[in-house]
DNA sequence: TATCTGACTTCCGTATACTTATGTCAGCTA
DNA sequence: TAGCTGACATAAGTATACGGAAGTCAGATA
């Protein structure tokens, strides 16, 4: 029914004019670095806390020879790190974990699992993400740096200068 | 450095006695319904305010086959809807907007479109989200339904009982 | 009636994200 | 030193998400 969109300000060039979209959206940036299924749910463990390669095949239901590739590839685009853990009579092995860069992506995720369970499910939601504070439940809500709550019509999308 | 966390209370069965991961994910399932890039472009363009084919064909840089493709199965979905347009000596044509089900998913776009810009390019953000209200920078936060804001380490997952 | 145009569809060909099956390799234990 | 185990790598096949080129089709105009 209603439709949410993002308005334009006037310091902003029309669309047209925009660079090319491919190199210059952080959306689609964003989708180049974990836009697979696969990246997706290695992320989701990371965040359950998984960090173990075994872990991430038996958790996430994927083929090994995926799982590598992704620890792999999120490894080195920095959005996990490997470090080293030994059991009693093993050898040491390495595990991988979250960085920061990868960390900051916990609101894409909560987001998507918020709408997932509200618009793909029946009965509600599956799994419930709670505040450990009070117990409420939890969602990705639009703030603004002086802490008013953002509704959708109230974005504005602005360019910045560049000197490149 | 840090890791981001979910945690897991008292209530929740052990990780590995979850039901099958695939179907019961709302990422997973999420991400089967705009998982792919032409679908995240292309709900850009409609959160940009995008409405008919041609607009969505010359701003995503998508090919055409990829564009019909998309909106043919994003409306079947729900998420977007068609709507008649008509331009002056021109037949009826049918245009596209978000309906309520897609435009619940700006959080999502908001969150990927800050973590690109804050992770992915070198001179800060390209395009910045402001709140048309005082202008200063939005961002997708995380927050309880009690208000709180909630840190990444303060969060817990709790599976809900269904009957099914 | 013929032409034009926007909105698609159809038909390829290609790249890649997966799968299963099998091989490899380090290093601890027996 | 021989075997075992966890963590991968390699190979081969399948599915699908694209792009490019060309065709279709409704309906307004000439």
């Amino acid at each position: 029914m209603s439709a949410s969109s993002i308005h334009m300000t006037g310091k902003l060039a029309p669309r047209a004019d925009w660079p090319a979209p491919g190199d210059h959206c952080p959306i689609a940036r964003t989708f180049e670095v974990i836009g697979t299924k696969s990246a997706f749910v290695i992320l989701r463990e990371a965040f359950y806390g998984a960090s173990r390669y075994e872990e991430f095949v038996a958790h996430t239901g994927l083929s090994e020879p995926a799982v590598a590739a992704r620890l792999r590839e999120l490894s080195a685009e920095g959005l996990l790190e490997k470090f080293p853990y030994r059991e009693p009579g093993q050898r040491a092995r390495s595990a991988y974990r979250l960085t920061d860069k990868g960390g900051e992506l916990l609101p894409v995720l909560v987001a998507m699992m918020r709408w997932g369970d509200r618009w793909l499910f029946e009965n509600g939601a599956r799994v419930e993400v709670a505040h450990s504070g009070c117990g409420s439940p939890v969602h990705a809500v639009l703030q603004c740096d002086t802490g008013h709550q953002v509704a959708p019509d109230e974005l504005d999308l602005v360019q910045s200068q560049r000197r490149d």
